[in-house]
DNA sequence: CGCCATTTTGCAAGCGTGTGCAAAACTTTC
DNA sequence: GAAAGTTTTGCACACGCTTGCAAAATGGCG
């Protein structure tokens, strides 16, 4: 064990170095030392499948027990190609969905013997960038990406310095990520005959004007199938992905001439948003008068006051595909598409039938 | 700029070394072979505050810029006793409370240059511990506990490796973090006369069998203020300080003899279950039978189904005051005592007064 | 016991960086 | 133009670890 001397440097003319003896930390040699072995017998101790005999790994093991001793992964990653971090790029984490996915996917990756470094990409005025870097220079292994914000250039940069990438819900034309992307088209067509089932004819879709590619495709595949039968859709798009916007949009429809009797909101936040509006501000009983779809099933769904009957994002799919190919580095699959099925609640009227 | 050589162990009996060259890592030697100056010279140029002339800054950018060099942080953080890391320890973290936390420490944390890694404690089955340890073996120089769940003994061995500690909302008693918590009891006072102004005189408090000392000097601080004006409190605990376990306290209080016209909840989650079993399945109308006060202020207080008045949750300031601790390094002060204003909405009656 | 095959071990050379020290280059002053 | 002072530079060691290599120890077998 042995004193590391931190050097501080004081504010007068002269610079002077002080030791502040009042770290301590344990390497390797010590336990080696204490063991009465090499360094390379310690090194091998904590390196799995290495050749260590048994007597000796004991040793080192007590040894280390006692010292109190932490393998330095920043050493071990300096000569591993590979140093187990694993960054998540996120915008606007504290969104129910985004924080559920946040919390399984670092669950999972510290399971798998991985850490998380998280990455805000909220504010686009450069300390995003900055941060992006300041990943790069921890050499991360991997960066799952789950905003919508960072532009193409980062992933690409990501790329160059030899990470794996996961896009989950992008579509950037980069070749060499991992996609993870829901069928949005067949959700929507389901929330169609859902509607239609019901006796709808007036449908809507509320979206919101960021123009995500998911979103859009919820968008695009609704009025598709609506078209198939034969009916319009209002199309409203507004805002962000959020509560208010949703609640802007309701006041927009229902303040119309044609105010519609069935809304696909591209979002639990935005439908929550609008229904709040469609009852507190224009008295629609929902799902008497109006019947509403979300997507993402988030907690709030469930609650009694909303009961949203919406598509579920598979979360625990989304997480275990991931990881599985980051971890297993599973490199000839390059994509994955997975289903999001519709929860049964109570905002459409009628019968539940398979969809 | 040197090719790094990858080594894949094939399956077969003899291991076979193969050279795959696929990686591009760029070294500070190779910008200062590019720039015709020293390794030294690279290093002073990205070191601020380091000697460098003009000139040779210059030049060095310049080939940096050319071969994509970024400091290896992993190497930094071998020499200098930090390592730009700070450790959150969340447990639950897509409750909307912690979710918000998290990202607001993230967030300033990369404006102050330091790169947050995410530790997520859900599970106590030795996940946990394997994944601090993980931390550690990161030189992380700080971790930041929001969670009620990691044990002392933890936050001494985080100390024991020279961390700096902030806890939030805890209170271990142990010598070297800081500490940050609200006035529980000063809150708990002012919901106690808000109820008394609106005229209710049954009062209870909704709490969870979690036990966490916050939640506890909260309903502890309750009792004492309606005792002082001659008032008993029905108190309830139950499960975890989730919208399921309010539900089922709002089912048992509101099925008994004597319901209360008051409701203090340890959080807004709890409330907001409890609000709907009262309304839903008790028919309840909130404020007019029924006064409830929730604690956080997440946003779905403010959504229009609840408009539930609450304290909130000075996220801001909890996060200023961790950040400025850690980086500053302000070492006197050991704690910080916050205050949470309640944010007026519409589930007590009556008209606000300063409180 | 001796020979060969196998496992275990220590040595030493890296990995990419920071920084004290002394030499070199430059600047100022007389 | 030389001496003294200041800034800049390169060298070389350190940080804590992994790992190829060859030597040492161990085991098996006739």
């Amino acid at each position: 064990m042995r004193r590391r001397a931190i050097a501080c440097k004081l504010r007068r003319r002269t610079e002077i170095w002080v030791l502040c003896l009042n770290k301590t930390f344990v390497s390797a040699d010590d336990v080696a030392k204490r063991a009465g072995v090499s360094r390379s017998a310690v090194s091998r101790t904590f390196t799995p499948g290495a050749s260590v005999s048994e007597e000796t790994r004991q040793r080192v093991m007590q040894a280390a027990e006692a010292l109190g001793y932490h393998v330095n992964q920043l050493a071990r990653g300096l000569m591993r190609s590979e140093s187990g971090i694993v960054c998540l790029v996120v915008s606007e984490m504290d969104t129910p969905y985004r924080a559920r996915l946040v919390r399984a996917l670092t669950h999972e990756l510290q399971l798998a013997g991985k850490i998380s470094m998280l990455i805000n990409t909220d504010r686009s005025d450069g300390s995003v960038d900055t941060a992006l870097r300041q990943t790069l220079h921890y050499r991360a292994d991997a960066s799952i990406l789950l905003s919508g914000l960072p532009d193409k250039a980062i992933t690409k940069l990501c790329l160059d310095s030899g990470q794996r990438i996961v896009l989950i819900n992008r579509d950037d034309e980069i070749e060499g990520p991992f996609r993870i992307n829901l069928d949005d088209g067949v959700a929507a067509r389901v929330a169609v005959s859902a509607f239609l089932r019901a006796g709808c004819r007036r449908l809507a879709f509320a979206n919101s004007a960021v123009g995500t590619p998911s979103l859009m495709a919820r968008e695009q595949g609704f009025v598709a199938a609506a078209r198939d039968f034969g009916l319009d859709v209002t199309v409203v798009r507004h805002g962000n992905t959020v509560y208010e916007s949703g609640r802007t949009i309701g006041r927009t429809l229902f303040s119309g001439l044609e105010p519609p009797d069935a809304v696909f909101c591209v979002n639990d936040l935005m439908a929550f948003g609008l229904m709040d509006a469609a009852r507190h501000e224009f008295g629609r009983r929902i799902p008497d008068d109006l019947c509403v779809v979300g997507f993402d099933d988030i907690e709030q769904s469930g609650w009694s006051s909303y009961a949203l009957t919406t598509f579920t994002q598979p979360v625990d799919e989304i997480v275990r595909n991931s990881i599985a190919w980051l971890v297993n580095g599973d490199a000839s699959s390059r994509s994955a598409f997975l289903h999001a099925p519709l929860i049964w609640r109570k905002t459409i009227r009628g019968t539940r039938r398979n969809g």
